[in-house]
DNA sequence: CAGTGGTCTAGACCACGGT
DNA sequence: CCGTGGTCTAGACCACTGT
């Protein structure tokens, strides 16, 4: 009779079941990784990782010295993807387009600049742009961009390529925030989306830094019905 | 001299590295595990561990036999936390505070039923409480419980803590969904939350299950100017 | 100080899936 | 087929931190 190999993913599973059914309640302090190989019958390493996705996914707290606790209210963590638009109006069955509406270099307005940590009044390229989903509005790009941090972009074809994906592909970035939030359409954005001034839009905001360079700052106003979906 | 330990952690930088710098370009194959473990002068597990952190991140495709490859578009994730409201209000700061409207047993509306996937028509609990920050009404919460699959539920005083936060140390799920969108507000939605009807709200859509089993549907509607921040 | 989690090593076996 | 990533083992050293 062969032992059947013990897997990280059964040790991970057993585990959520002891918290889930309170053998191990919130709180508690659970059994050191060499207690648990004992008991599976396993290498410490095999708990090891076990034990590191469900902290990863926040059902445990650990700590060196200290031990692994049950979380006493385990945050659920949901991953958004942040596809390029292209792909996501793609994913969605829909043919893409795109239209460039304006684009030129002009001083940071202050919400701009106080995000990204720049002077006020320094010259940005800003872009404005329309992405299409067969043919209707999907949703409105207003994006500033720190040129001296994306080279290249002054003599690329924004009128052909998205800024959103250009960037994407050649400057990347370290870090981002990333802001969601429901706003009533203006009457220049509701013109663009051709939809009624004051309806409820959607809006995703992302400021990216590479290291310490602020790169850009983009909002994206979708036009109203947009659902952004995902699993927790 | 002695050899400086070579850690996941340098592994993981050197080759996010090379990907930004073109090294590795977009698309390309990188070499095998096996061979950057010779180049680097480490065990093939800690490049391993180095390469399975950036495909999760998205930087990396792997795939048995065919290698490890750059991703095309490096599709960037952001988590999201989820927390409980009232741990939500008081991160920001404020005075949290709860408040039941109503809870009953009420036949499954068809929007819930068919989120669901329960038969329209059964009886469901529902449950429609607002959450305060310093007094001002922060978020609707518009819920319908499966009370099968949550025993004890029906004993629970609703008044005194919320169906959120009951469910959350009680009932365990083990996945969901959730969908965010904006959506204006209607006349009992602006009573509510005392804010113009029509303005743009942040909503959140919440179904959960445990197995097969569905435990809840919520629906969480913002006051205007709510806005949901992470980093990438 | 001592016990915990975090990590690295060297070796091994295996599942998968291009060729 | 056979090279790739995925995983497990047994052992070791170390970083951190509660007592």
């Amino acid at each position: 009779m062969l032992e059947a190999p013990v897997t990280w993913q059964a040790i991970r599973d057993e585990a959520l079941a002891r918290i889930r059914s309170r053998r191990w309640p919130p709180g508690e302090l659970i059994p050191s990784e060499t207690d648990l190989a004992r008991e599976f019958g396993c290498a410490r390493a095999t708990v090891s990782r076990a034990l590191r996705e469900l902290a990863e996914a926040g059902y445990l707290d650990r700590r060196r010295r200290a031990g692994t606790r049950v979380a006493l209210t385990p945050v659920r963590k949901a991953t958004l993807k942040i596809p390029v638009l292209r792909h996501e109006v793609a994913a969605r069955g829909a043919r893409y387009g795109y239209a460039l509406i304006s684009s030129g270099e002009k001083p940071a307005p202050l919400h701009v600049s106080s995000v990204l940590g720049l002077e006020a009044g320094m010259p940005l390229l800003h872009v404005l742009a329309l992405h299409l989903a067969d043919g209707a509005p999907y949703a409105l790009e207003d994006r500033w961009i720190n040129a001296m941090a994306a080279p290249g972009i002054e003599a690329a074809d924004l009128a052909a390529i998205s800024a959103n994906e250009w960037l994407v592909r050649n400057a990347p970035y370290s870090h981002g925030d990333l802001v969601l939030s429901a706003a009533a359409a203006d009457a220049e954005t509701a013109a663009i989306l051709r939809c009624p001034e004051g309806a409820a839009l959607f809006v995703a905001e992302r400021a990216t830094w590479l290291h310490d360079t602020p790169i850009t700052s983009v909002r994206q106003s979708y036009s109203p019905g947009y659902r952004l979906a995902t699993t927790l």
